[in-house]
Parts: C-alpha cells; sequence; structure tokens
DNA sequence: GAGGAGTTTCCTGTTT
DNA sequence: CAAACAGGAAACTCCT
C-alpha cells in the first residue's frame, strides 16, 4: 500500500495504514477503535470529513485525519525501509502458512511488516488437532493476522480483541474443516473457557478476551519447545 | 467399545 | 434494531 495513491487503497490496505500509524506514533493500543474502519476502501477515507473520523474513531481521529490529509498530499513519507530484507530472512520453508494456503506469499508481502514485532515469530506446524485456544494465541502472534483479525489490547496481561470476528470464526474452521464455523458458535467454546481457568472474563467490553496467567504461561512454554 | 475432553450446535433470554 | 454475551443441553469427534 505504501507504494499507492490512498485513493486506491483496499479496505484492507486502510486498517493497515491505521495499524502502522497506530504503531509508528505509540499510540495507546487499549483506546484505539480501528476495527471503527472495517470495510472502510481508501476511496471512502478520502471522502470523509473530519467529523466523520473522529465519529468512529474519538480519541484519534483528529490524528488520523490530519495523517491521512498529509499522505494524501505527498507530504510526509510512509517509508517502510526494511521490510523487505526481514521478509526475505525469514524461515518461510518451515512456516505453516506456506502449506495452508497457496497465496500466502502475497499475503505476506502485503501484511508483513516488521516494526509490529520486535523480532521474528518462530512460526511452526499447525498442531494437528490444535485447541481452539492455542490457535488464538498463535493467530495473535501471526504478523499475517494481527492486526487484520485480532490484535493484542495488551501483550503482556494477556488481553485481546477480535477486530475481524467473523474473518477469525473462518480461519478456525478452515482449521478444523468446517465450514460453517461462525463467531458465535466460537464464543461459545470460549465461553467454556472461563470456568476452565483457560480466560477471565473482561466485563463490558465487546470482543475483548484476556488470557489467564496460566494460558499465557502455556504458550509461551509451547513457543519455547518448537523453536 | 466405553468413557472423557473439548468443542460444536442449537436455543432462549439479556445486554449493549 | 443488529450484534454480543450468557449458559444449559445435547450431539459430535477424537483419543486412550
Amino acid at each position: 500500500w505504501t507504494y499507492h495513491n490512498p485513493d486506491h487503497w483496499s479496505s484492507s490496505n486502510v486498517l493497515d495504514w491505521l495499524f502502522y500509524l497506530a504503531q509508528d506514533l505509540g499510540l495507546d493500543m487499549g483506546q484505539f477503535r480501528a476495527e471503527n474502519f472495517q470495510n472502510i476502501t481508501g476511496r471512502q477515507l478520502c471522502q470523509m470529513s473530519l467529523e466523520e473520523v473522529v465519529a468512529r474513531e474519538p480519541k484519534f481521529g483528529q490524528l488520523i485525519y490530519q495523517k491521512f490529509q498529509s499522505i494524501r498530499s505527498g507530504g510526509e513519507g510512509l517509508s517502510c525501509a526494511g521490510w523487505k530484507s526481514t521478509f526475505q530472512s525469514t524461515p518461510l520453508n518451515n512456516c505453516y502458512f506456506l502449506h495452508n494456503e497457496p497465496e500466502c506469499e502475497i499475503l505476506i508481502h502485503k501484511y508483513y511488516y516488521p516494526y509490529h514485532y520486535d523480532h521474528f515469530y518462530p512460526f511452526v506446524c499447525a498442531a494437528k488437532n490444535q485447541h481452539l485456544w492455542e490457535f488464538i494465541h498463535e493467530t495473535l502472534m501471526n504478523p499475517l493476522y494481527n492486526p487484520q483479525y485480532m490484535r493484542w489490547e495488551n501483550q503482556r496481561e494477556g488481553v485481546f480483541r477480535f477486530v475481524q470476528s467473523e474473518a477469525v470464526a473462518q480461519l478456525w474452521g478452515g482449521r478444523k474443516n468446517n465450514e460453517n464455523m461462525t463467531y458465535e458458535k466460537l464464543s461459545r467454546a470460549m465461553r467454556h473457557y472461563y470456568k476452565r481457568g483457560i480466560l477471565e472474563r473482561v466485563e463490558g467490553r465487546r470482543l475483548v478476551y484476556k488470557f489467564s496467567i496460566k494460558a499465557m504461561d502455556r504458550a509461551r512454554e509451547k513457543k519455547n519447545n518448537s523453536s
């Protein structure tokens, strides 16, 4: 997207840019409401007034609007220096998504930006009969899906948010070979985790969940064992 | 095959 | 109003 005129951005490009901006400016991810720009194309964003942007993003809307106007006028550079070299040094042959998703290389080009992470997450082959919570955690660690599909609100505390809930459900359905999966059903499975101490309730915040310490530890163990 | 863990499906009701 | 959240119940799919 960095090479294209914002006018031609897809709705995915818009989300990419928003998350890039948040990272670049160090915005508080707990308050950042990028998901309110789902399905907004570059063209639509171009046509939005300051008020319309602020209506979708009360806290940072003004900033977003200013930055967007500034790149539209070609003023501020969109430097992504370094992403290509990181991409090339990535051990792609070991990535599970290479086996599952034919268009993976395109996706990587499109979504993988090193500034999302301090270091590359060592992907492993997707485990057979992987549990839902493990899949969720893995998705959060995968630059292909974070922050497009889900993202951390506070990684240290294990708090995360669904950005595109139905898209994540489709992904999960894909793993389980079940194209009938929906967020409605996925979330029911998530709620079973409350009783089992894998997730903790986050009151009053839609689409937000929190891993227990126990789950975060287990995920960390898993990662260490596989790398 | 029995029995259990981990969901999946469905449903009715409540909340945002 | 449309989505989410809540759980109970029962069916289903692997695994041991």
